[in-house]
DNA sequence: CGGAGTTGTAAAAACTTTGTAAAAAGAAAC
DNA sequence: GTTTCTTTTTACAAAGTTTTTACAACTCCG
C-alpha cells in the first residue's frame, strides 16, 4: 500500500496560507488547529497534496491509497472524500475539487481554478 | 475509446495566441479563462487541434471519440460540436470550421484560410 | 428556384457519476 | 469477549453529462 513517503527520507512540507501538511511526521494542521485524521484520510490528502494543482483521477488514487487495481467497484473513495472535506471544513470548498468523470485536485489556497461545470468566460 | 493520449508520455501543449490545449492534464485555456469541458468535448477538442489544419471526417470522428463504426445515425457529434463553439464564444467562428458533407477543421488562429473544397493545408 | 441532403439548435430523455447517510464489517484497544 | 474506532458497503439522492428527438436553417446541384 503506497501510502506515503518512505521513512528516511527528507520532504519539505506543505504549507499555504491555512493548511500545512508535515510528510515526515504525516500530520495536517489547518488554520493552527490539529486535524485528527485516520490513516487513510491522512494518506488520501498527503497524496493529492503532494500533487497540488493536479488531477488525479480516481483509479490512481485507488491505486496508491488502497492498492485496488482494476475494475474495482467501490465508493470508498468518494467517501473518503466526503470525510477529508468535513474535516477541512470552511476550507474544503477551495481545496478540494471534484472533476467530474475523472478524479480530484487539491488546489492550493490561492490557485487560478478549472470549474468543471458552468459557462467560461467570453 | 480514443480520447487522447496514452499518460505517460509527454505532449507539447498546443498553443496559439488565444487557446492552449494542455494534452497531459486534459485542460483548455482560453485567453486567461479557463474552459470548463466535459470529457467528450475535450476529447473532441483535442482530437481536431492534434490535427489543426486537417479536415476530419464525420466518420473518423465518430469513430475515435465515441467508437462508432460504420453506419451509425446520430447528431450527436454536431450536438457536441455546437456547445464547443459555444465554449470557445467569441473564438468559436475563427477555430472550428465546418466542411460541408465531409466533416470539421481546427484552425490555429492565424490561418490562411482556403474555400471548402477539401484543400487540405499541408 | 426547388428539392434532397446536411448541419444547427433547443429541449427532453436517458444515462452516468458523485454525494450522502446509515448500516455492516473489520481492526485495535481494553 | 466486549467496546471503540476505522473502513467498506449499501442504497438512494443529487448533480452532471451525453444522446436522442424534432424541427429549422443552410448548402449544393439540377
Amino acid at each position: 500500500m503506497g501510502s506515503g513517503q518512505a521513512a528516511g527520507k527528507s520532504i519539505p512540507p506543505y504549507r499555504d496560507e491555512h493548511l500545512k501538511v508535515d510528510f515526515e511526521q504525516q500530520t495536517a494542521l489547518l488554520d493552527d488547529g490539529r486535524m485528527a485524521l485516520t490513516r487513510k484520510e491522512y494518506a488520501l490528502l498527503a497524496l493529492l497534496v503532494e500533487h497540488a494543482g493536479e488531477i488525479i483521477p480516481r483509479e490512481a488514487l485507488l491505486m496508491q491509497v488502497w492498492g485496488y487495481g482494476g475494475e474495482v467497484k467501490t465508493r470508498t473513495l468518494d467517501v473518503h472524500v466526503r470525510r477529508l472535506r468535513k474535516k477541512l471544513g470552511r476550507f474544503a470548498e477551495p481545496y478540494i475539487e471534484t472533476i467530474f468523470g475523472i478524479g480530484y485536485r487539491f488546489q492550493p489556497y490561492h490557485a487560478p481554478r478549472f470549474m468543471q461545470a458552468g459557462s467560461v468566460s467570453q
